[in-house]
RNA sequence: GGGGAAGUGGCGGAAUUGGCAUACGCGCAUGACUUAGGAUCAUGUGGUUUACACCUUGCGGGUUCGAGUCCCGCCUUCCCCA
């Protein structure tokens, strides 16, 4: 007796999410009786369209969430928008539509298919970072940072891209392009707004506290890029030319470098400064001021990736000038090279080519002297015929009293030269030492209107104020007006820029804007209360959901907005923000330590990227005329490979590119064919009626991101149509390595659907025996409690696949078992129901709809976790898996608790078993005993 | 150049501490049902071999009773940094 009614997502799913939403079934409420589990996952970008990657991101965090929820946690699972940002601008310049309302439009439309992933957001604790009650926060925390001193107003060489028309932080900028749009970027001296970055450094070095993974973790220590090593002070030699290396100059003007190897000092044969160093222009002598003018302004061209290409042929100038080594007197030229930066260090270097390999070839091509300052034993080194830089260990030379310490090669105090150095350049004043950072500040001023104004106020006198706190937030003017001037229209719109100060008197506000990387620093305490009012978070809330239990998201982010996250937090700490926080938690007996930590998250995990699908492109044969190695077409037909013909005057093989009309055929053997496909000519391609257009030839499409114009894109919308969200949600986190991502492949999802429909029928459409057997039930109930037992290690685990992997091993164990016939109806009643249970954090709808229909009580996302039973997993009889050698040769059923000497008797008495021992008694038997759902296993060893 | 991650069937991918490699799924093959099949069901499916058996986790070594997993050396791909 079966009944017909078939699985159908579009009836189910619509109507359990309202059902949620009437129920308020994900609302998250601080319950100090519970435990309670921040999970978070990184918000969207509303660029107008949620994209499959957003799908892969989010419902695998949500069935995460949801799991900790049947656990037992009360969990906080929310949602929002990253909404201010240049793509809004950009559409408003170029469509003529205000960024507001282009963003709003786009949340709107965004909200609908974040709700058709089925997850358990919490939409009312929604935030929008472009909403005036969020904003006024970010200015606020501005403020507080800048009269906490860690945020001040800097002129520094920047990054700005002509194509957005604003400075970028060095963090969006990536081989000398802009991450973004991929344009170069150009270094200009600019007054911006800076966050003290490097105050957090040393801390934010510190991963041990927290869960995070190891590639991230090394990301970040690489971008903090500590160093350890000294500054020394050199001067400027007094005398000009010409003595070369003559001794005790009067010193000029001082200037400090930054070096790692200060027990290199006395190998110093010349200096290099960087060319924007303000000394350049004081100390360049009359004859070489057109030759440093002139390579200044071509460093200022380049990029930072161009100046240090490691290839590079080294360029320089002298500049005339000579240098006094504090060390031993050395006078030494000073030159400047691009290859120096102004931004790390001290933006000037002294030169050891013996030690340095860029030095060297600098020296080697420039003729400059090499002295060698640390040789390995049994070496005898001459700067004259050294062939390379050498870096490695050895002993000192050529360096006054220091010669014969030891360098071990190492960095900082941990060689034992560069600490005798230390002690010594410090006792005799010559220099320091000193932990440099390739960490810069923070530069998050933007020359743009789509963004959080920066509450400041510049007086007439020149001076700066800020914003009281209760005229906060300045509020963006809606009436602007985007003119194709490139620049941010608050500076030419009057009514913003006219304002007075606090004392009556007329002033102007800034309009620069903050970088929207501020916004998304701080989002996910605006959670916790968006809509309160007495500070950016409810600290009630905030003592007890902070901090983030687990934080999911991609690692592109690791550098950006993590790093910037881990400065937030330990800003707000050192500024007060939780103290009042902390005060609740131990009212509520909570340790405050968590949040003294200054670790917004303590957990991280990353998704990978789903990429395009491979698709092949259209086999060809197309005849028409050469000219030159072109051929024009006027006959096109798609044919199957195997039917390709031995010979033609054409060209046949597969579509590779195609820009409209114009392919780009592969005819095998690494060789490439354009052909042009004549306006009046015959395409055929099977399937399509009559003539079709050149248009619809497809080419190939190699493995890549997705993207709107590569045409690979997968639209989820589309999926959900067809499929139902639970089997979007389900395939997604089957079919990759979630860490890993991977192609997307539009055929394996049918093993999905599959799977949800046998589940539809095993529930509704089966019925179990009047009379079970107890031996087929305790079966059941056996593979019940394994499929637990992986499911929860996989959830726990983030390891998607392998819990829906259990699950649909499971759907075909029951379909076994049930076709045996000794399925009675309670027992089959409980498979189902932990079945239903286990699903549920991955496919919600379907789930619920199940568990209704068995008549349990709403809902099953209120219902525990089902707990794994060891005793109820083991199997009675397993296999005992006999080796001889390390080589499996026989397996023999054996109950489960079979020991050592039992299981030796059986194998030794086996007849496949003695052949493999040929004659005589094993040297040594190794028995390992069934454990954790394992075989026993035995080893012979002959 | 430096750092990191990875490499397993035709494909996506499994494999707690070293313990039956290839779970689960796709695809494919054969058969059944069918007017039909891109539905469903059944069976099979790493390679070589008639078979016994042998080989197999990028390549080459090593440790071990036993290695996808640990160690050493290479190769390739991806990511980050220069």
């Amino acid at each position: 007796m079966t009944d017909n009614r078939k699985y159908d997502p579009k009836s189910i799913e619509g109507k359990w999410r309202a059902r949620w939403d009437e129920t308020g079934l994900y609302r998250s409420k601080v319950d100090w009786s519970k435990p309670k589990h921040y999970a978070l996952t990184m918000l969207p970008y509303p660029s107008g369209d949620l994209h499959i990657g957003h799908w892969f991101a989010m419902t695998p965090s949500d069935a995460r969430a949801r799991f900790m929820r049947m656990k037992g946690f009360n969990v906080l699972f929310p949602m929002g928008f990253d909404a201010f940002g240049l793509p809004a601008e950009n559409a408003a310049i170029q469509r003529n539509i205000h960024p507001m309302k282009w963003t709003y439009a786009n949340m709107d439309r965004m909200r609908g298919q974040l709700r058709s992933m089925g997850a358990m957001f919490d939409w009312e604790r929604e935030m929008v970072s472009c909403d005036p009650i969020y904003y006024k926060w970010t200015e606020w925390f501005f403020k507080q940072f800048y009269e906490g001193g860690l945020a001040y107003r800097g002129e520094a060489l920047v990054n700005w891209s002509p194509t957005l028309q604003t400075v970028l932080a060095n963090e969006q900028v990536i081989d000398g392009k802009d991450e973004r749009t991929g344009q170069p970027v150009v270094q200009k001296l600019m007054t911006q707004w800076f966050f003290r970055y490097t105050r957090y450094a040393e801390e934010m070095l510190d991963f041990s506290r927290i869960d995070w993974p190891e590639p991230i973790r090394v990301m970040e220590t690489n971008w903090i890029g500590k160093s350890e090593g000294a500054r020394v002070t050199f001067h400027v030699a007094l005398t000009p030319d010409p003595s070369p290396t003559g001794r005790g100059e009067e010193k000029g003007e001082p200037f400090e470098i930054y070096t790692t190897r200060p027990d290199t000092l006395w190998g110093v044969s010349f200096m290099v400064l960087a060319p924007e160093h303000p000394l350049v222009e004081k100390i360049t002598t009359q004859k070489q001021q057109k030759a440093i003018r002139e390579y200044v302004e071509k460093t200022a061209r380049m990029t930072e990736i161009d100046r240090t290409a490691e290839g590079k042929e080294k360029t320089g100038v002298w500049t005339g000038a000579y240098a006094i080594n504090p060390v031993n007197g050395a006078k030494v030229p000073i030159w400047i090279a691009d290859y120096v930066m102004i931004s790390y260090g001290t933006g000037a270097i002294m030169a050891v080519p013996s030690g340095d390999q860029r030095d060297f070839e600098f020296a080697r091509k420039f003729g400059l002297e090499i002295i060698p300052v640390i040789q390995p034993e049994g070496e005898h080194f001459d700067g004259a015929t050294m062939v390379e830089a050498y870096d490695g260990a050895g002993f000192m030379i050529n360096s006054g009293d220091f010669n014969g310490h030891f360098s071990n090669g190492e960095k900082g105090r941990k060689n034992p030269a560069i600490s005798a150095v230390l002690d010594w350049l410090a006792e005799k004043g010559y220099g320091k030492e000193f932990v440099n950072y390739r960490l810069r500040d923070w530069l998050i001023s933007r020359q743009r209107y789509w963004g959080s104004p920066i509450p400041i106020i510049h007086k007439a006198d020149g001076t700066m104020e800020t914003v009281p706190d209760d005229q906060l937030p300045v509020e963006l003017p809606a009436d602007v007006e985007f003119l194709p001037t490139g620049r941010s229209p608050l500076t030419y719109h009057e009514p913003f820029l006219n304002t007075v100060d606090s004392s009556g008197q007329p002033a102007r506000r800034e309009t620069d804007t903050m970088d929207t990387f501020m916004c998304s620093s701080w989002y996910w305490y605006r959670y916790l209360s968006p809509k309160y009012e007495k500070g950016p978070f409810d600290p009630e809330e905030a003592a007890y959901w902070l901090p983030v239990d687990t934080y999911t998201g991609g690692a592109e982010h690791a550098t950006m907005h993590l790093l910037y996250s881990r400065w937030f937090a330990r800003a707000m700490r050192d500024l007060g923000m939780f103290d009042e926080t902390m005060k609740i938690m131990e009212q509520h007996g909570r340790d405050p330590e968590v949040l003294k930590l200054g670790e917004p998250m303590l957990q991280l995990r990353n998704q990978g990227q789903v990429l395009g699908e491979e698709r092949a492109g259209h086999f060809i044969v197309a005849t028409g005329t050469w000219q030159a190695a072109k051929l024009f077409a006027d006959s096109v037909t798609v044919i199957n490979p195997a039917d390709a013909p031995a010979n033609s005057a054409g060209v046949v093989g597969e579509i590779i590119k195609r820009t409209e009309n114009i392919l780009t055929v592969d005819i095998g053997g690494g060789e490439t064919r354009t052909v042009e496909v004549q306006p009046e000519a015959t395409v055929t391609i099977p399937g399509i009626e009559g003539v079709a257009r050149a248009d619809q030839l497809k080419h190939h499409l190699e493995i890549q991101r997705m993207s709107k114009s590569k045409g690979n894109v997968i639209n989820p919308d589309i999926l959900v149509e067809k499929y139902g969200s639970d089997t979007v949600r389900a395939y997604l986190m089957f079919g990759f390595d979630w860490a890993k991502g991977g192609p997307w492949n539009s055929q394996q999802i049918s093993g999905v659907v599959r799977w949800i429909n046998d589940v539809w029928d095993l529930v509704t459409n089966t019925t179990p025996a009047a009379q079970g057997n107890p031996a087929v039930e305790r079966d059941v109930e056996r593979k019940v409690h394994q499929t637990i037992h992986e499911v929860t290690d996989d959830l726990e685990n983030f390891t998607f696949n392998g819990g829906i992997a259990a699950l649909m091993k499971l759907r075909n164990e029951l379909r076994e078992l049930l076709k045996t016939g000794g399925v009675g109806a309670e027992s089959w009643r409980g498979a189902v129901r932990d079945m239903l249970l286990m699903m549920a954090p991955f496919t919600p709808h379907i789930a619920e709809e199940l568990w209704a229909q068995q008549g349990h009580p709403y809902s099953i996302h209120q219902q525990n976790w089902p707990v794994y039973d060891a005793a109820k997993a083991a199997e009675d009889e397993v296999t005992l898996v006999v080796q001889v050698n390390g080589k499996v040769r026989e397996r023999i059923m054996v109950p489960a608790t079979i020991e050592e000497a039992r299981a030796t008797e059986l194998a030794l008495a086996n007849e496949a078993v003695q052949k493999w021992l040929a004659d005589g008694a094993p040297k040594k038997i190794i028995f390992i005993p069934g454990r954790n759902g394992q075989e026993p296993k035995l080893n012979l060893v002959v």
